[in-house]
DNA sequence: AATGAATGAGTGTTCATTCAT
DNA sequence: AATGAATGAACACTCATTCAT
């Protein structure tokens, strides 16, 4: 019913092409929404509107509404994957670790007021699902950079450092401020606290 | 707690006293279905049973379910608050900015997730109104201890060091950690490196 | 239950005297309540609150709020059925029914708003009861003063008459008109050829 | 009666038609119930169930209870419009003023009860706003049509007249007068002794 | 008799989801 | 596939009435 997926795949079928358009046109809609308006405002009426699609069809490419929260959910953690997937290991300066940081204050800084609704939303979807592949990835990859530079963590160590930096560029973001050197200073000290506690 | 019945008007009318034991009843029942049920369970109807009160009751003693949440974030904040304040801040050891950090963990940790879903609240029922007058004491009232310990502090400083306890108390809390003196340390630690950033 | 009359009545019974008093306390509050609140407002708490009485209090005096309307009702009649109850049917100048007309026409001046209020709950609580025997006795009168008058009349023309003078002083007292003069012989004409009629 | 499909466009798009036809659906469900229970009855469920659609599609086509009300009272008075609009005011005889008494009184005999309860609802939702364009339009046609009469008459004049037609027929009405022509008759003379006075 | 806290059925309204077209 | 009208359970809140004190 959803995918009717033929031996011969010639043309990516334009169909996939359009149906993957769409999806992205709605999570963008639902994206937008919940920075705007907030949960309350996130209704599947509005954000069909938004993406100018029927509430019709948006149900054709999700079975539900928290399916699209998930969505959403997924898109933001994959875009940071990708940006810290793209760190040079081997590389010394700036160093990985570093590196890290500096691509995770980057993709929370870029729409912090999403990322702070969507990490409210994944705990409350949470209770119900696994924690979600993308940041068990994401967590093993910081597993690795710690214990390159030094710093063999355990998983509690590598969850308060992501949880941190959230943190520390929420505040930052709900006060306006406009300079990300400074905050990522501020960030790579009390990550070192965090690193050399216990 | 908050009043000082003194033996001048001995009966403080049994009426106003079980008007406020009832206050009490729905607040309790309100915190316990926000922890258990989270906001979306949270409706009046569940907190006026689970009280065991009709909504009508409910309703004689919150003029909105907005104002139970409020009144829920302040009883919380004021618990906070009467912790903090009884601190000695002319005492050495141990530091009274320890002590704060103590208090404050010892606060968010007796009821982890109510403290994190009010967090939220708060931030959906500031959008209209003041942050609150009681958070506004407790800031004060660590703005003073941090410039008594020598770090002159402003308020983004202050802000930032609350929202790192509660980060870091949420995250133990959430993976089950009971070494609350390994937990102290560690909150410790990471704001003295906050507060030496810059 | 409602009242104990014993044989003999010495002291009207100051129990008696003072629950003439609290209902008609409670009558006036609902008749101010009526006046500027309309029926949205009229709840049995406001007209308490108002009365300075408790709403158990208040259900002792009614055995429920419609009750609360008819006796409003009653008494607003009784003060106009009283009025033209003195009218001396023997004088020739003014005329009896001229008297009866300018005093009707007083009455419905001088509570208009609430005058058409209880119009409506009139009709909406006679669907059920008999048209009320205050009114029976006033279209007796009215009747009586008619055929003396040289216009033998039917009840319809009671009716009709009755409803002209309530309809014109109404519209007269929307437009805030304060001419009462000019008013009374209006509606002087329109009855002489309401009963011209046939 | 309100469109005016021309060929242009040959199919209204059967969505509107039925649209329209649902609306109209419930309108006449609400004029049911209005006559057979009154305001009390009066409750979007009520509505809903008569009208045999869901509560949830009743507020597709009107934002809150009050537009129903509303549009009930404008499809009335439109009626109404319609009706004393084809009065050709220039024939002798009947004479145009009689002609829209005479359409008036069928008008309002129509459906004696509605028109009298919408009648107290018009007076309190027009509490907030004015008093309705179509009322004023009407107000203008009488205006001139008696001045025709050689009737020059101000707003109050006209207030009255209207007022006059409608007590006279509800009072018929309660009556359960056949006789449409003697009402009409009874009417002329009336609303012709009104003119005359001042 | 008087009080007013307590009750709970009932009201207007919203919104995730379905399904005929 | 796409549409958007239709659905109805669920929600926040009100208010006439009762009853323990």
């Amino acid at each position: 019913m959803i995918f009717n997926e033929d031996a011969v795949k010639p043309r990516k079928s334009a169909r996939q092409a359009r149906s993957a358009a769409t999806v992205e046109v709605i999570l963008e809609a639902a994206a937008r929404i919940l920075e705007k308006a907030g949960p309350s405002g996130f209704t599947t009426n509005a954000i069909a509107d938004r993406a100018g699609v029927s509430v019709g069809s948006l149900y054709q490419y999700f079975p539900n509404k928290d399916a699209i929260t998930r969505a959403l959910i997924r898109r933001e953690l994959e875009a940071l994957e990708t940006a810290v997937n793209a760190i040079d290991r081997t590389q010394t300066a700036p160093a990985p670790l570093d590196c890290f940081i500096d691509r995770a204050v980057a993709q929370q800084l870029r729409r912090p007021s999403l990322a702070k609704v969507l990490e409210v939303e994944e705990d409350r979807l949470g209770a119900n699902s696994d924690r979600g592949p993308v940041r068990a990835r994401i967590a093993t990859l910081l597993s690795g950079i710690l214990a390159d530079a030094g710093h063999p963590a355990g998983p509690d160590v590598v969850q308060d450092v992501i949880a941190l930096i959230a943190t520390l560029v929420n505040a930052a973001a709900s006060r306006n401020e406009d300079d990300a050197t400074s905050l990522r200073s501020r960030v790579r000290l009390v990550i070192d606290a965090r690193l050399k506690a216990l």
